[in-house]
DNA sequence: TGTACATCAGTGAACGCGCGTTCACTGATGTAC
DNA sequence: TGTACATCAGTGAACGCGCGTTCACTGATGTAC
């Protein structure tokens, strides 16, 4: 790659950063102007076009690294399971720790994703839909193997994942001790789910309608 | 109430009706301007400074409305269930038929629970922490009517309103379909969480840690 | 290796726009006597 | 009931501001020979 090819990605990264950088409890990324974050970014608002179309371009390649992070969280929790058996609590440690280590990131997700803009809800959803169906996998398997198998593993996902992320968009800003207290809850809620799903599947089979 | 004092509710109204016609799925609140709402409310800029310090002080008025909203929303689900019994089936349907009636009062809380400025959060957090509450009492006492306690009812109220709350922003602009299908999720997921909760305080009883 | 030309990331001036807010005002409604 | 004065919701002009976007440009880097 040449040296221009290169400098070109710096400034991009620059802009992302920037923007990554103003987003906090209170802003959004809607309140973020592009002569602002070209100013941050240390370039001129005019340049800011070399790299994006405008603002909700430079918006949506950061909800892609959101994804990305959410697969390798996925991948990491995963890792630790096989490890150490507890699915749950381990789910859980690894969401939390990726919240601090991404924050400004899963922000982003968690707000724009019922936000004001079609594009941004869209490509956020689609990460989420990947990341339950991941989910969804790993649980039926998980079910069978244990021989405790689920009602409906997609919507056992669906609902772990809203506890999960909705639990995540109040950690964001919570003192290390609500935290504590928020991932306790959190995987008390989760086992009520899952326990749950495993006492409806016994009473009611699959096909309950 | 003189004449005078009239007409001045009616004017306000007018500017909170203006403010919520706005809102919808592609614009927040965020994105309204005082002078938009003026506008759309038929009085001069300027004349909105006789009602609200700022644009916010609106929007917190809207957010107590819609407590008030939810509060109804409450009382009427409690009358229905006390006619035909069904919990879950009669407090999500009364949940979703609220939700058509005041769409974007719903969207604006949904929304800014998790919005940009601060004081909105404060307050719908308060809103809805007050229908936790209601719900745990409701929960608890239910519990022990049918011999079935529940470990925490605090922590599956809460869990049961992320589910209806989440499930209600993405009902907002569903199809009728679409809304069923939401609808029947919904229920199968608090019927989860309800016998998770019944089924782990057998197993641990309530001061489980 | 050296030369001539092409590419293109970054620039600074300029534009028109809608915004929030101030100000002194108007005239209908309310009040005191 | 009539009169004189006070209140105050609504107004229109004016302001300064940051915004997104355009344009023609510069000069370092890349390429062909």
């Amino acid at each position: 790659m040449s040296a221009r090819a290169e400098q070109k990605l710096r400034t991009r990264r620059a802009l992302m950063d920037a923007a990554l950088r103003q987003l906090s409890a209170d802003r959004g990324f809607g309140s973020l102007s592009l002569r602002e974050v070209a100013r941050e970014a240390g370039i001129a608002p005019t340049s800011f076009y070399r790299h994006f179309a405008e603002l909700d371009e430079l918006g949506l390649a950061l909800v892609d690294e959101g994804g990305v992070a959410l697969r390798q969280l996925m991948r990491q929790a995963r890792k630790r399971i096989a490890r150490n058996g507890s699915v749950i609590n381990t789910s859980v440690d690894t969401f939390m720790e990726y919240l601090g280590d991404n924050a400004n990131l899963f922000r982003l997700m968690l707000r724009e994703k019922t936000g004001v803009s079609k594009s941004f809800r869209t490509a956020i959803h689609a990460e989420i839909d990947h990341f339950v169906t991941e989910l969804a996998d790993d649980l039926h398997r998980f079910g069978e193997e244990e021989n405790k198998p689920l009602a409906d593993s997609r919507m056992v996902a669906e609902a772990m994942v809203t506890l999960v992320f909705n639990q995540g968009a109040e950690a964001l800003d919570a003192t290390r001790q609500e935290k504590e207290a928020l991932s306790h809850r959190l995987k008390l809620e989760l086992r009520m789910v899952l326990v749950g799903a495993q006492s409806l599947a016994r009473r009611g089979g699959t096909a309950r309608r």
